[in-house]
RNA sequence: UCGGCGGUAGCUCAGCGGUAGAGCGGUCGGCUGUUAACCGAUUGGUCGUAGGUUCGAUUCCUACCCGCCGAGCCA
């Protein structure tokens, strides 16, 4: 007989089927049997009532262990008082692995000790609910870049030099052959892609060595970074509205459910979906941040502080645009008129979840990137390929990068990005 | 790297200059509808490491290790 999956036993009210699964608790009186179980598509309650089972299948069902492997044959039967309205009235029991001692149990546990047991720290409600939602919203940028006729283009994780050349890489010894880095972006690659292809994206892990000890921090996390040719300034912050509205709103209508288990309030996500981001200038964030009390000097970066004060100024994400050239990267192009400030853009996520998105028309002019090349103290040399691409047919172009961990963490409204990857990589934590 | 906080039972924590405690978990027993079930019993410890002070240190002091939160950096 085959194996019914939980999520479908709501479809199968009277069937008999059999379900294999793990238990993840139980309780028992001297008549009935309570087991709970998952089998990774969802969750259940098997009932089992020592009138319908022999005496040693009932003593079973009494003695097993937290995380004990089943497959447990019964009739599903609707119940209100199930959280999912079926429960399976069991009558046959097959112990596929008796377990004893799960060091998770059913109790309130510190981070360090779910960090040390994170492989088996997947197995229970909130990560797996997590993780559905992830696997949503990589599904989403997928269909969204596919929809629009985009071409998924894979980057290099080994990089011979730094992109920006301003933040830490992770050296690799090459035996004889010198060093070469993990990437900390894709995107002088993409730029590449986007010349051949039109439109492209990459999606992969980033790798920044920096000790970075916040909750907003990872050394490895992933990143989306689509990068098109002929695109200029406002469609770029048009297609980073339209793809963030999208997303939200996809994973609001398929994984509802997992938001009501992880308790995220979506109505207060329900104004990302609907798009329409406000979008202010550098200048203006300025003024707001000097009505909050918080100013800050022109040419200044925000720190996380600001970036919590400005996106929390706005329902919905927020765009700011037209930085100070000083304070980003040497391959934007400057605002026409006023080489004081870029055409580049950051999206700040409400509710304290910081930068989502950083993006920038980048320079097309071969002179205008050699001189910025030369003012940030990078070797040319190292950008002959770069800046072959603003020799051949070289057009406007934009991109952006999207942190997928930053904006799943806002999304599900959990704390920590540890959370929202299933083996996360920080200063302290490389096990398991 | 800097600032703040912490390390005591499997887990979450309390405690204190006189040789260690609770709740949960585990185990055993009870209960026919539980949802973090409940009731009774029981099990459980190099008090982060190394020195020092002291008659005596888990407690006080010093150093170190580890972790958490935040800053910088960034997604």
């Amino acid at each position: 007989m085959g194996i019914t999956r939980i999520q479908d036993l709501p479809a199968a009210v009277g069937a008999e089927v059999t379900v294999a699964g793990w238990l993840t608790g139980s309780r028992s009186s001297g008549k009935i049997a309570f087991l709970q179980l998952r089998d990774g598509s969802g969750f259940v309650q098997a009932v089992v009532s020592k009138q319908d089972v022999d005496e040693a299948t009932f003593a079973t069902a009494r003695a097993l262990g937290q995380e004990s492997a089943l497959r447990l044959s019964g009739v599903v039967r609707a119940d209100p008082r199930a959280p999912s309205g079926v429960e399976l009235a069991t009558h046959a029991i097959e112990v596929v692995h008796a377990t004893s001692d799960y060091p998770i149990t059913p109790k309130e546990h510190g981070v360090d000790f779910l960090a040390d047991h994170r492989h088996l720290h997947l197995r229970h409600r909130a990560p797996w609910a997590i993780l559905r939602v992830r696997d949503e919203l990589e599904r989403g940028v997928h269909d969204f870049f596919a929809d629009r006729g985009f071409v998924r283009f894979d980057a290099p994780f080994f990089m011979p030099t730094a992109v920006e050349g301003t933040t830490n890489l992770f050296e690799i010894d090459l035996f004889d052959e010198g060093k070469a880095y993990l990437s900390q972006s894709g995107q002088l690659y993409a730029e590449a892609g986007a010349m051949a292809l039109g439109a492209v994206y990459t999606m992969g892990p980033t790798f920044r060595a920096e000790k970075s000890k916040t909750r907003r921090h990872l050394l490895e996390f992933w990143m989306v970074e689509p990068e098109v040719a002929y695109l200029e300034h406002e469609g770029n912050v048009r297609l980073q509205v339209d793809m963030l509205s999208y997303l939200v709103g996809r994973v609001i209508e398929r994984r509802g459910r997992e938001l009501e288990m992880l308790e995220r309030d979506v109505a207060k996500l329900t104004p990302a979906a609907a798009g329409d981001y406000p979008v202010i200038s550098y200048d203006r964030a300025l003024e707001i941040l000097a009505e909050a009390g918080s100013p800050l000097a022109w040419g200044d970066d925000f720190g996380a502080p600001h970036e919590t004060i400005l996106g929390e100024a706005f329902d919905r994400p927020v765009v700011i645009e037209r930085y100070p050239t000083s304070v980003k990267a040497f391959y934007m192009e400057p605002v026409p008129g006023d080489p004081s400030r870029v055409l580049c853009n950051d999206v700040i996520a409400p509710e304290g979840y910081g930068e989502l998105i950083g993006g920038s028309q980048r320079i097309h002019d071969l002179d205008l990137l050699r001189r910025r090349i030369a003012d940030h103290d990078l070797p040319e040399e190292a950008f002959s390929w770069y800046l072959d691409l603003r020799r051949f047919g070289s057009v406007p172009h934009s991109g952006f990068g999207i942190g997928l961990e930053r904006t799943l963490a806002w999304i599900t409204g959990v704390n920590h990005l540890r959370e929202v990857i299933p083996f996360p990589r920080m200063l302290t934590r490389m096990f398991p």
